[in-house]
DNA sequence: GTATCTTTACCAAATGGTCAATCTTATCCC
DNA sequence: GGGATAAGATTGACCATTTGGTAAAGATAC
């Protein structure tokens, strides 16, 4: 980070150009012309307020990634069962409809990012992270719900690791082959692979057991 | 593809080549002179045997392609339990160990233009085809161990999706972020998953059922 | 000799980046 | 309060280098 204590809008401005930009351009396609062209203001001030284009990348990817779990809060208190839907519905279909129209512009960007990490220790690092940030919250959900009695005490490793690995399977599907059913496609088979296992055979978690669709 | 009845060597060599430079630099700073200097000739010989960069990717994607699915030809009158395991392994492992040592950079030169074909139509309709085999190759394996009673009636179609992208969720997350385990696990969540819902309760599809692991 | 293949020298455009000049804004002294 | 002043923010002109690509001269095989 090359940090500006005072005009942090200008930064934030130049960082939803970049957005912009590379959900355009795409990574490899990216100029940093083509950043100036979505910022309102010139060009060469991204030169100001970052030092060169690597570090403008390095910091957007922080920035996208902080704005991708910052959304990420749900409350913990419900039905487990509602509880790991939502949170499943989250990653594959983004929060809330309605509030964020570019939920997939933003999942695009962010999947090439992605994949561009395997040639960038640091942002493969950051992913490492935010993939832990984010398979943690299932693990978390898992783990709620087994306490209650609601799921069975399967390994929430193993669970929530699958669950994960299915959710960023179906988005790059979605992405890169323009699969346009395929989050809802996992999230069906989720229901028929995963919640089989995790589904109490007792009576006591019955009861809070959701209705098979 | 700019096709060149004769030297079609020299074409190969260019397209090792690419893979090498590729492989080494990535995409979005592959240069058309990296690729020149993994090849033994001159750097714009590339320039005759193919109408530009663009026109060289999308050969080389088609290349790439058909090396991958040429060599996923596997007999299928074995076991079925053993036809799908070698399926799964031969996705996420690569062919018999020892043969090609590159399978893994292959992978992740194919895993990054596949991140790529979201930004270009024609790879994305190369890539679309070639899941179609990857996950057709998984489907045809199910439904000849239905046939055979080994498998319990489940939907081929829904079960081949969900394992092709459970694989490619490993590969990716092993290229991307690095777990060297991510195949394993993947294999194991299969294993776990998956496997229950196709042994068939009966002794007649018990009798080929794998041993659990 | 001629058609395919290969190389060398060269280029125009694109691109990341710099620099000095200008504009804004906060600070200080009276 | 108001003007001098310094510090940060912004701009437009400019540049060195990189990069994909070409044209014409050599090879090489038939």
């Amino acid at each position: 980070m090359t940090a500006s204590q005072t005009a942090p809008d200008t930064r934030e401005a130049i960082m939803e150009a970049t957005f912009r930009a590379l959900s355009e351009h795409g990574y490899s396609d990216l100029r940093v012309r083509d950043i100036g062209e979505e910022f309102e203001k010139s060009r060469t001030l991204i030169h100001y307020h970052f030092d060169g284009k690597h570090d403008l990348i390095s910091s957007f990817l922080e920035y996208l990634i902080g704005q991708y779990e910052s959304q990420s809060k749900l409350g913990d208190d419900e039905n487990p069962w509602e509880a790991l839907d939502g949170r499943i519905d989250q990653c594959l279909l983004g929060p809330e409809l309605g509030e964020r129209f570019d939920h997939w512009e933003r999942m695009k960007v962010y999947h090439e990012l992605f994949a561009q990490a395997q040639h960038n220790e640091a942002h493969r690092e950051a992913f490492n992270e935010h993939y832990e940030v984010i398979r943690g919250n299932i693990e978390h959900v898992l783990r709620a719900g087994i306490e209650r009695g609601s799921f069975r005490a399967v390994d929430v490793e193993d669970t929530s690791q699958f669950i994960t690995d299915v959710i960023h399977a179906a988005r790059a599907r979605r992405i890169s082959l323009d699969h346009d059913d395929a989050p809802e496609q996992a999230k069906r088979a989720i229901a028929a692979f995963v919640y089989p296992s995790l589904a109490p055979a007792d009576a006591e978690g019955a009861r809070t057991r959701r209705p098979s669709d």
